[in-house]
DNA sequence: GTACGTTTCAAACGTTCGTTTCAAATAAAC
DNA sequence: GTTTATTTGAAACGAACGTTTGAAACGTAC
């Protein structure tokens, strides 16, 4: 080709946007991993599907591990913080008064449906993606959901035992496990 | 080893009944699979975990896809064959009129259960491993669904469609889809 | 004891995988 | 224009994978 101009590509983006083919990576990954597993979907699918170099994703994440956990971290690091701003929010208008526990639930499982409706944030293809997560976890996957759910569990953590004085920590810790809460996922289970 | 006589092994279960080999291996890719996933799962790790020869696999069942049917199938056609059974029965005690739709959801969710309670049957392991099954499906899986699903699923579905003679057949495979009763799974989706 | 089905063993096949290297081309930033 | 960051390209590395082969040992049954 002598063309030289900037054309748009097939998907109509920017051919050259700086980090362009970083996010297509991150995308299709995101996609694939999401329809078959980390394990079962290799760097060459992830690379031949985004249309891009293969060495595009150790130049830019270093091996298929990091690249699992930057798809994780872009869509959860979000997540959970928008789940500490609104807990964060509700808890200033209280005064200092102990919050609901329906009040407290209601900002958790809110903010994942801001997440689910949004199509920019990763919409419900994240949502089943972080099923993946848990479903075949490796060992860094392991510690990666840790940290990213270790500040925002504690806070959530917390803000039910002001909710339910009467209730032991334990009590509380177990029951949330037994019910699925995976925001306070403690990763010991 | 120059002693002859039967000793029981680790597990102590007779060492030498034949086909041990094989019951082993099932049970063990079924564990295996259902932590892990079909991909993240070599041979290798199965037969070691078992503890028998990486050639028995390929001498019982001829591949890893095979086995995979193996374990799908071994359950999966017990478990079917009772719903069918019971539905039987249910339908034998009716006289020629139609079911309750409560009557027929309680027999087929009740055949569920009787199987998670049921270690023999594979208990809720089982139940884990046909979820890898819909969640990580390969052609061939799709396929073994398909055939294993087809003769149940179509008698349910007229078991329902006389329940509900107001709703049309589209609608019901439709709703049915949505709530996603796996029993009326056609492969279609 | 012979025959047959089962199981183990060691070794290798070809393929795919994640990863690496080196070079070249392209685009962005200064 | 020079420099830097990005992207492509072709090729290969060692490792792990599913699979196959050929031979030997073991078990049971007749």
């Amino acid at each position: 080709m002598v063309v030289s101009s900037p054309t748009p590509d097939v998907d109509n983006r920017p051919i050259s946007s700086p980090q362009a083919t970083k996010l297509r990576i991150l995308e299709t990954a995101e996609r694939l991993f999401t329809e078959q597993g980390f394990a079962a979907t290799s760097l060459r699918e992830i690379t031949a599907t985004a249309r891009v170099n293969l060495t595009a994703v150790n130049y830019h994440f270093g091996s298929k591990e990091a690249l699992i956990d930057a798809v994780l971290t872009r869509r959860l690091q979000p997540l959970n913080q928008l789940r500490l701003d609104e807990l964060n929010a509700l808890e200033a208008t209280s005064c200092g008064r102990p919050l609901s526990v329906t009040a407290i639930l209601n900002v958790y499982v809110g903010a994942t449906f801001k997440l689910d409706e949004n199509p920019t944030s990763g919409g419900s293809i994240f949502l089943r993606f972080l099923g993946r997560a848990f479903t075949e976890p490796t060992e860094q996957v392991k510690q990666i959901l840790q940290r990213q759910y270790a500040v925002m569990a504690v806070r959530y953590k917390h803000a039910l035992m002001a909710a339910l004085p009467h209730v032991s920590e334990e009590d509380l810790v177990a029951h949330a496990v037994y019910v699925r809460c995976h925001f306070l996922y403690d990763g010991g289970y």
